[in-house]
DNA sequence: AGAGGCTAGTAA
DNA sequence: TACTAGCCTCTC
């Protein structure tokens, strides 16, 4: 039997599957899916088995047969492997990459070295005694590295005796971790034995019997530390009955459960509002026809999204099939876990980053060996390897973090749909704000084809109980100037925040970070601190009193005089909510603020932490940029304010407004959702603008057809889809030409096909290369960067041209050659 | 990616 | 003439 394998090597000449002769012991257990470790070009490396076939694509004389199979169940399932697949085509990256995405990091094993002594008398002559004595009798072994290392100046002893045969060498795949192993006391079956035997114990012996007697009564096994602590008695008590065969003693993978302990309150469900019940009926059908499709729920903010969700899933389970549910990392808060873990107790595995390599592995288990029929998790959650996947839902669809920024770039939400289709089960996207590319597909007028078809889009336009949206105030803070106040706070803010305080409220404030930077400006030259290898300013922290850079991490002293004129005004810019929250202690002394932005929740825990504290109200306000506006639901907040609206929108990115009216609406709804009636109050220099006013008014509908006509008319998604190709290298002139170069090569191809079209020629297929141009971070890490936007649309395999193009860059001396970087579906171009 | 083999340049 | 630092090439 052969086995194709992808190995762990993420280049373009070895993204390919190597042929490898199964040895017989391994043939029963070797499966499409099987993580094994195979001689490759001198070394030992992970690989995974994508195929099993009859014969070799290769002349069988050069067929190596598989080291070792380093799981007894395959980790990934074929389903998975095929998707890793479609992922290195859509996405541009190795067919590695994209599987490394897909397993827990603990299986990410690396090649281990182990070197012992094969010939002895050999070894005595050419070794140092010393050497030979530490590696130990023949048939032991040592790491190779430990070896080098604790003999440095005979390395060269060591590789001849390797090249001679003194020594044998022996790699082998290591995982990151073990699996932790717990001391466990099991009731041998023949119970009737042991209690004669019970009976035989001297009185002497007291312990021994209340022990016996306890695991009898408890019949199953029972962990060592466990058993001590409820019967007593000290581990030699239970060694010695082990002794006398009475009791059992083993090692037993224990999986770690960090959520041990913890109860949850069990809930069932709730009953549906009119509207709920239409879109679970519409998802338990889809769920129960098995076929793939996709549905877009727009449900407003409080409309009882999660319960229509638990009550699909439940419906999902009673099928016997899985479901998977994906929500923003952010929003993985304490709340959403409790609701699932409440719902369906142990049938559930959470993972998300805050969980250790190991805890994420052992939740990971859980899944692979069907302990668990749900999975919530973050982006990466997609890949959890379920067998029948009946449904998937994606909460916040529009959320920008369920794409990758790292290779694989991918979006979990396509991924998602191409799974669904693999498994034939219903995707559910879920939003109050959808993203225009997924409204615009899920109203997509029906065509003949999809006759009898239902409706891809469920509207849940109410809140639950009837409960009002919250009135929002939008303030034009050019008004507010002109009467004089030059305070960052409207008179209306300033008033509606000292009303709450009164009160015993709370409010939640947001600030719109970007657009805000915290940067070291001289005030009488203009001179700002700039990183010296990238082309952006330094980031101040006031804590540390350093300048760093985002991209490539050089740090330096924030200086006391300007570098560039002497002068002493030389400014340190804070982070906006650092200012914010000066300024509210001066307005409101003793007024206790919660800040939550990238210098206070850098540290493990310290979000969830925050918002704790929050809700035990022991702070009057949250204070934060984009984080606070996600998931969060505080009885007590009766006011939200957003400090500057429009920040977000004069950034040249094409989806500044769709961000801007997201954002706007998302914080909206944290006010209010309880009996207390909410208000929020928006500060903004473009009151005028599209996407402040229907977020005001909450109309999602009048925004989205404004932002789809400007869409339209600039050449964006959703009537074209992009790729953006980065390219960087130390040499302007080189990246200059090398990029020209590989944009006419584009051109060329698309020409070839007959696609190369102005988007808006009418044709149903178009395809436009725009650029080169210098990118937005012109330099980073002392390499220029030049960046092509491919726009395309209609059906055109234009990741397969942008690979196809790369062709003739690819060789020539590695050192030189321009780096190219391929982002399909990009969240930002700028 | 990285080990092994090759070329060419260097110290003896 | 021996040796080694870099640089392709190939990996089932």
């Amino acid at each position: 039997m052969i086995a194709k394998v992808i190995v762990d090597v993420p280049s373009r000449q070895t993204d390919r599957p190597f042929d490898y002769e199964v040895p017989a012991s391994m043939e029963d257990w070797i499966e499409v899916g099987s993580r094994v470790g195979v001689p490759f070009g001198g070394r030992v490396l992970q690989g995974f088995v994508t195929q099993l076939a009859a014969t070799a694509d290769i002349d069988p004389k050069r067929l190596k047969p598989i080291s070792e199979l380093l799981d007894p169940v395959p980790p990934l399932l074929p389903d998975l492997i095929h998707l890793a697949k479609w992922m290195s085509d859509k996405y541009c990256c190795s067919w590695t990459t994209a599987l490394q995405a897909m397993i827990p990091a603990a299986l990410k094993g690396k090649a281990e070295r182990l070197v012992g002594i094969q010939d002895e008398e050999a070894a005595a002559v050419d070794l140092p005694l010393e050497m030979t004595e530490w590696i130990g009798a023949s048939g032991q072994l040592v790491k190779l590295e430990a070896l080098l290392e604790r003999f440095p100046e005979h390395a060269r002893a060591v590789k001849a005796g390797l090249r001679e045969g003194v020594l044998a060498q022996q790699t082998s795949i290591r995982d990151r971790l073990a699996i932790r192993k717990v001391l466990t006391v099991f009731v041998p079956h023949d119970t009737e034995a042991i209690r004669s035997a019970m009976d035989a114990i001297p009185a002497r012996a007291a312990k021994q019997r209340e022990v016996l007697a306890y695991m009898l009564e408890h019949g199953g096994p029972l962990p060592l530390q466990m058993l001590l602590a409820e019967a007593g008695g000290s581990a030699a008590t239970v060694r010695s009955l082990a002794e006398k065969g009475l009791l059992e003693l083993r090692e037993v993978e224990q999986q770690r459960d960090p959520y041990a302990g913890r109860e949850f309150e069990r809930t069932t469900p709730l009953p549906l509002t009119d509207g709920q019940e239409a879109v679970y009926g519409r998802i338990a059908r889809a769920v129960d026809a098995g076929e793939p499709q996709t549905m877009l729920l727009h449900g407003v903010t409080g409309s009882g999204k999660t319960e229509v969700y638990l009550q699909s899933i439940q419906f999902c389970l009673e099928q016997e099939k899985q479901a998977i549910v994906l929500v923003p990392e952010i929003s993985l808060t304490p709340q959403m876990v409790e609701r699932f873990k409440g719902r369906f107790g142990d049938a559930v595995a959470v993972l998300h980053s805050r969980l250790s390599n190991g805890e994420r592995y052992d939740e990971w288990r859980k899944i692979r060996s069907r302990q668990v029929q749900v999975a919530i998790g973050a982006r990466s959650a997609i890949f959890a390897p379920f067998e029948r996947i009946g449904l998937i839902i994606i909460d916040e669809e529009h959320e920008s973090s369920y794409k990758q920024e790292e290779s694989p770039k991918y979006h979990a939400r396509d991924v998602a749909v191409r799974r669904a289709k693999q498994h034939g089960a219903a995707v559910v996207l879920g939003s109050a704000t959808p993203s225009l590319e997924s409204f615009a597909a899920a109203s997509r007028p029906m065509t003949a084809r999809d006759q009898g078809r239902e409706p891809a889009l469920l509207p849940m336009p109410d809140r639950v109980g009837g409960r009002p949206l919250p009135p929002v105030t939008v303030i034009d803070m050019r008004e507010e100037l002109k009467e004089g106040n030059r305070s960052m706070f409207s008179r209306l803010l300033h008033s509606s925040l000292a009303e709450r305080l009164e009160r015993g409220e709370q409010s939640v404030l947001l600030l719109n970070r970007r657009g805000y930077s915290t940067f070291v400006m001289c005030r009488s030259c203009g001179y700002t601190a700039a990183c010296p290898h990238c082309d952006i300013s330094l980031t101040f922290h006031q804590k540390s009193r350093v300048m760093r850079c985002h991209y490539c991490g050089h740090a330096e002293q924030a200086p006391a005089t300007c570098p560039s004129c002497q002068s002493e005004h030389i400014r340190y810019f804070g982070t906006g909510t650092q200012r914010v929250e000066e300024e509210l202690s001066k307005l409101f002394p003793g007024i206790r603020v919660i800040r939550m932005d990238v210098d206070t929740t850098t540290e493990k825990n310290s979000h969830e932490k925050l918002l704790k504290q929050f809700g035990e109200r022991k702070a009057d306000v949250l204070l934060g940029t984009q984080m606070v506006a996600k998931g969060l639901d505080f009885p007590y907040v009766t006011l939200v304010g957003v400090i500057a609206a429009d920040t977000s929108l004069n950034l040249p990115d094409f989806r500044a407004a769709e961000r801007t009216f997201q954002l706007l609406t998302q914080v909206a709804g944290r006010a209010g959702r309880h009996h207390l009636p909410g208000e929020v109050v928006v500060q903004t220099y473009a009151p005028e603008h599209y996407a402040v006013v229907t977020a005001q008014q909450h109309d999602y509908t009048a925004f989205v057809s404004e932002e789809l006509r400007h869409r339209g008319a600039m050449g964006y998604p959703p009537y074209c889809r992009l790729i953006l190709v980065t390219m960087s290298h130390e040499q302007l002139p080189l990246l200059a030409s090398v990029s020209e170069q590989y944009a006419s090569g584009l051109r060329e191809l698309a020409e070839h096909e007959g696609v190369l079209l102005p988007l808006n020629s009418g044709f149903g297929r178009a395809l436009e290369v725009l650029g080169p141009v210098a990118s937005p971070i012109s330099r980073m890490k002392d390499r220029y960067r030049f960046q092509c936007v491919i726009k395309y649309r209609g059906n055109i395999d234009a990741s397969a041209l942008v690979r196809k193009a790369l062709g003739p860059f690819l060789d020539g001396p590695p050192q030189r050659q321009v780096q190219f970087s391929i982002d399909v579906d990009p969240q930002v171009i700028l």
